[in-house]
DNA sequence: GCACTTATGGACGATTCAGTCAAGAACTGG
DNA sequence: CCAGTTCTTGACTGAATCGTCCATAAGTGC
């Protein structure tokens, strides 16, 4: 029987995260990984395989809650749909808002920094975006089938029109616009939806 | 008399500006960019100064000319706001769908890689977002004045949500988002704005 | 408690990085 | 054509970088 790991997966793997979230891929050390993590190289190296191969795990892992977290948030009956989406706007703006330091989100960063060479993180992050997209069609049908939202209104183009404001808040958070601003984006949105 | 510089400075800050944009800031070597413009090390840090300062004048004049290039589109008579607004934005649209490479833009790169610690690139990146809304509320409110937008509505409400949904396509993009889905956005922000 | 397997941790190596420096080249005013 | 100034070249430095390696520790089935 071999002997057990004596570090805790996920820990390691979140301390990983928040390495790369704050310096980037290329601008991240695995010196500074082991450092954070208190292992030694060798452990990182055997456990994860290395740098490129540890970030695809975090990137992973960052993508996959990112999708559940959101699944949480937009799924339930058809008389709240409405109120989850308005719910899930408001708060990605106030959520963006209330990231004084504009750290951001991990999957804009690294798609911005790496989607261009490294297709591993491309797929990963449009893969991503597209089930976020699913979600919002799931929503915005479930808010027309309840009489929320105008019935002749085409789903798919509202959830796409709602997702690329949500990313747009995100990139311009990233830049310091203000919560003022932030918040009248989502009103703004929000109030675009045709109503039956 | 001093001997003259052998370079074509905008020339050099091209190439400086082409490594950047591949690569990334912390990506970028000054080797690279050293092979890249054909100079010596010693004339690159003695034209201007090291990575960081040599970034910041890129980024800068990256700003500047992305200002500059939305400015003329966006600015002449009123009879022609509307039109200037909608080419505006499926131009963005077709822009971004046309760079299959997924290069993207270095304003949102750079953004996305160092505002939130170089206080430099977060104020110029910021300033930029904000010229662009400033460029769009006029436009906004020329469109209003000569009856193609309603009257009623908040200008920079609307502003705000166009120059959101302008950088979330450019965020989608470069994840891969195809150009019928750039091209539905495009259209579907434009469908909700208030017409008279 | 022995043997076997795997984890650990830190030293090590080859490479690469940002930035420096000095010697010589190039240009112009006089 | 000379003197003075700046530009250019590329070798050099010291610090990091990624990744490897190996001796040792540790846990478990028998």
């Amino acid at each position: 029987m071999p002997r057990p790991r004596k570090f805790d997966e996920s820990a390691v793997l979140a301390a990983a995260r928040d390495q790369f979230w704050s310096a980037g891929y290329a601008g991240t050390t695995m010196d500074a990984v082991a450092a954070a993590t208190d292992l030694g190289k060798g452990s990182l190296y055997g456990a994860f395989g290395g740098k490129q191969e540890l970030f695809h795990r975090v990137f992973d892992d960052y993508c996959a809650q990112a999708e559940d977290g959101v699944r949480r948030e937009l799924t339930g009956p058809d008389e709240e749909a409405f109120a989850r989406l308005t719910a899930h706007v408001h708060g990605i703006a106030a959520s963006v808002a209330a990231d004084t330091a504009h750290r951001g989100c991990l999957l804009a960063k690294g798609t911005a920094e790496l989607a261009e060479h490294d297709p591993v993180v491309a797929a990963r992050a449009l893969r991503t975006f597209d089930e976020l997209e699913r979600l919002l069609v799931a929503d915005i049908e479930a808010c027309q089938r309840h009489g929320d939202l105008s019935p002749g209104a085409d789903p798919h183009r509202l959830a796409a029109l709602v997702l690329t404001v949500l990313r747009g808040m995100e990139a311009l958070g990233k830049a310091g616009k203000d919560a003022r601003f932030l918040e009248a984006v989502a009103e703004s949105a929000l109030a675009a939806l045709p109503r039956p």
